[in-house]
DNA sequence: CATGAATGAGGATTCATTCAT
DNA sequence: AATGAATGAATCCTCATTCAT
């Protein structure tokens, strides 16, 4: 999942960030206050500070990794040529790496209004719109376009919720992912293939350097 | 700061409920400080506290109307049997709420963090999540609750994303909900008609405030 | 109890009056909002303030005959000669002041840092320390000195304390004086009589004016 | 505001104590500001909350020795068999106690009401409770019962009362403790000892911290 | 006789941040 | 690598009081 291996340097700065992850998670970034996470770690406000140069930097050592792949993959979707078989890839890929940060998305979209000054938050709003577009014919119809970005905005908000749902974690993934591609499928005009079939064989669910541990 | 003197039977109240649904929706509702509401309708903030006893309480006051609007609509759906039609029925009344009140969800969505622990925002995630248990057969396979569920929040978030798309709003939300019954009416077994072109025909979707008769 | 058949205006400022009084002594003068006042009437705050002029007005109003019984009960005290018969005179009466309107002295003894700068509360510390002066010989030793004080305080606050023993109020109010004057007598350096028993005989536990609804 | 810059290893936490103490009994605790406390420190509100929690908390800690003092005087008394004797050595040492923290007994008597629902209000009224169930006899007659209260409380409100009278302190304490040891004693029916001269050499009264030997 | 609407001053508390040590 | 002490700005909220109607 991370890409550059990070140096060691010590471990307190791992540590905060997983008691600040946990936090964001639990109660929102602008409801956990430094004060909570030093006390958690049993340190000072001001180590923390020794650390990080501000709170919102903590928040965004978070996602340096997500954000990379999130790139990777947009860069990469502007090289293809645009068909549908590159925009259901473009989907399956999506879907893994949403899936192996579930938590960290869930932080960006139930803090989205607290965020979205914050450049993390602005970054993030900036990578997904850049994907849904990826996703559109430029000239298709008004109704095939709604259909290319739902199609993405299901799959990002299907993740947190299908988690209340009991199950195999991966069978509900492709679950999603078939809908979503079904909704992409559906944009195009004429198609001969079956669309309710044809997702489940997208096969490429392993981007580049994204290694989803199926958790 | 005031140059013309407000009158006195005043329309204040209404007035604090409308700069503080901007406002919530610019900035957030833990970011919207009560001196910038006030400063804005150049009040003093103690005003703000003759119309509304607290802080949440003028954010709840928001909600008032859609929050029956929903409780009706599940009251509604707990009257029907469960069938295919009524689910369509519920997905497209839904639609008509949500487009109808998109600012409002969006508040909703966008503090999701922040509104977690007061009673408005678990309301809404509970009344969310009665609609899609409405939405979902018990014992259906995994596949087919979570492509129920995507249905509901494909409409839900999709709301306020077919907004940064061009086009007519009607034609929009028409089809955003076709996508949305295309994902419900699939995870049905089996099922005579085409998937694909039945929905659109879902009848009282249109009507502005479906009113449910509860039978 | 009361002086001045006051007018019998409205009986809105009774009612307020007597909400003000109860309030003040559950929760103190501080901690009374005219809010709360107003509210419990069923009124608006702006109506009481037809009533009185200010918080500090329905305050003192409440004391008003109080503060009357123990002026005259001074200013006879400065007219008789200074013996024991007069001083136990003294304590007797106040004894009967004293628990006649128990509920207003303890108002202001639990609420002394309060009210301490407002009139009122000098006006009734004057009071408490005349009568004080009243029961010392000015070139009496220290013990006796500090015995007189001892008598009138252990009247003054011993009547809010007996209120949790269990009895007749009478006889309680009685046992308390008895104590009191004990101590007063007992000041007197010789002094034929015995100590123990005179008390019971200071017959004239009815003042002038005052008469005390054995509540 | 600040001349001379404060030291870095500072005592400001015994500074505000201090200052708290002075004027929670000048002005009462409610109507002491944080704000004034911080003034007069030369300091800002926030840094008196880096050294307490609350304003509360401020209070609280200005009595922990003094509440220590009279549980261990309490739990002393629960220890011995109910003698007179033992009882006159109740009152003496609370004398100790109560002349040896006057200040801090005369805030807590000032504001009642205004701390009668923090808990130091009500642990300080419970103890005082205590002390006096400990002086009396369960099943004495009313009368009893009276002198035995009263006995009690004069030494409390003795104590501030008497600063006002001209004279060395400890002769002061000593004649208020004799009238409450008087008032104790002649509670109890036969006595074969003289109650007005018995109480003048209560012995261990005298000795500054009476080391209760929890026997 | 009373209300509806509002004010201004002040309350306690919390927070991210700083900096000398 | 981290702390102790402190700041300044902001927060929500409460109160006694006023006044035109």
């Amino acid at each position: 999942m991370r890409s550059t291996p990070r140096p060691r340097r010590s471990n307190t700065r791992q540590q905060i960030q997983e008691v600040a992850r946990d936090f964001f998670m639990e109660r929102g970034y602008e409801k956990t206050s430094l004060r909570e996470i030093a006390d958690e770690l049993g340190v000072t406000k001001a180590a923390l500070y020794y650390h990080f140069r501000t709170k919102e930097d903590i928040l965004v050592s978070l996602f340096s990794d997500v954000g990379i792949a999130l790139d990777e993959l947009i860069f990469w979707g502007r090289q293809q040529h645009r068909s549908l078989a590159v925009k259901r890839e473009l989907l399956a890929r999506s879907s893994v790496i949403f899936s192996g940060a579930a938590p960290l998305f869930n932080v960006l979209n139930a803090n989205q209004a607290t965020l979205s000054d914050l450049s993390v938050g602005q970054d993030f709003k900036d990578r997904v719109t850049a994907l849904s577009e990826l996703l559109q014919e430029p000239d298709a119809s008004v109704a095939a376009k709604v259909r290319c970005v739902t199609a993405l905005l299901s799959l990002l908000y299907g993740t947190f919720a299908i988690e209340h749902i009991e199950g195999d974690a991966e069978e509900k993934r492709l679950a999603l992912l078939a809908g979503a591609t079904e909704l992409l499928t559906s944009a195009y005009p004429t198609d001969d293939s079956d669309p309710r079939a044809s997702t489940l064989d997208a096969p490429s669910a392993t981007a580049p350097k994204a290694e989803p541990t199926a958790s």
